[in-house]
DNA sequence: TCTGAGATTGAGACTGATTCTCAATATCAT
DNA sequence: ATGATATTGAGAATCAGTCTCAATCTCAGA
């Protein structure tokens, strides 16, 4: 919301696009209309969106993009690392945009669907000493923690840990920094 | 392998299936043939198995059990805590026994599907501390780092993180404490 | 041991996200 | 502008998992 994110969330829009076409161009692909249309469609979400709902949403677009069209160019800019895919349960992929964003791991309300986004280096510190110590390399990871967020609590939302599932719809993002 | 552990395990099984029937009593549930052979067949593995898997070897089993059966029964387990469900991606539910053990993570290897288990109390206490500052009430979580295990090193095995994927079938069990 | 209310089973239909197929169409280096 | 290739879209296919429901068990009570 202050001048300084703004100023980079538009420098890194901007840079998005000639991102993509540099990445076609180095696998001998094109760049489409549906592509761009796609491409243009996930750099205006600032939330984690799902496959499906974007092809639902791109299908009645002036200009239609079909949903086999959608699923194959998310998988492209995930590729091209404008987008990261994350599997928060329940059988979806949801995508967020990655270019000029840092490495952040997520909280999930099982209430209400929400997300917020935390980092904590010390974690990040201790998962490469473990993986250190197992002589293994690591390539991605994925932390999640699941539970109730503040405004869940006091609405009085609640289940027990083994009923407890994802609502149907990831809600937005809540950012926060350790 | 040790004495202790051996003993512990065999004392947990036996446990089991009591543990199993008092769950299915208090929900007003019936100890059925085909629950009892999902449950022997359950903890017979010590492994992360998949529903799927375990329903195509029960459908040929001598008292052959449905793959319907073998779903709703294994959710019961889950729903008892007998047994712990994973999704470690790739679309499949994975399980392994719960009764008796205590919490730990989980290291992928994307190049053979080796599994290693770890647990990291530093780490389960700064994602406690990420919850608290949140004012997040944690139900669950899940942490999982994928890469490349010392024994695909070896053998040459790796890949671009953005190809990087599942191999169809996991392996086994690697422990580890940390 | 017998009975019946109520729970469970199994075969197969169904679901829903995702992937695949392939003939028609668009792209772009030349 | 042309043609070798890549891409598209509609719909079929996939596939783990869930649901349906008539036939079949379970087990508390008689
Ligand atoms: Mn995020
Ligand atoms: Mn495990
Ligand atoms: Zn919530
Ligand atoms: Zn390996």
């Amino acid at each position: 919301m202050n001048g300084k994110d703004g100023g980079e969330r538009e420098m890194t829009r901007a840079q998005a696009p000639a991102a993509f076409e540099k990445f076609l161009r180095g696998r001998g692909l094109k760049l489409t209309r549906p592509r761009w249309v796609i491409l243009e469609a996930a750099l205006d979400r600032r939330d984690h969106f799902s496959a499906d709902e974007l092809a639902d949403r791109l299908r009645k677009n002036p200009r239609p993009v079909s949903k086999a069209s959608v699923y194959r160019t998310l998988a492209l800019l995930k590729e091209s690392g404008l987008l990261e895919e994350h599997d928060f349960g329940g059988g979806r992929k949801f995508y967020e945009q990655a270019l000029g964003r840092t490495h952040h791991d997520h909280l999930v309300c099982i209430g209400c669907g929400q997300i917020t986004e935390f980092q904590n280096p010390r974690i990040e510190h201790m998962q490469d000493q473990v993986t250190e110590r197992e002589g293994f390399v690591s390539v991605f990871h994925s932390l999640k923690i699941f539970g109730y967020c503040r405004a869940c609590r006091k609405r009085g939302v609640s289940a027990d840990p083994q009923t407890a599932h994802l609502p149907r719809e990831i809600v937005g993002i809540h950012g926060s920094t350790t």
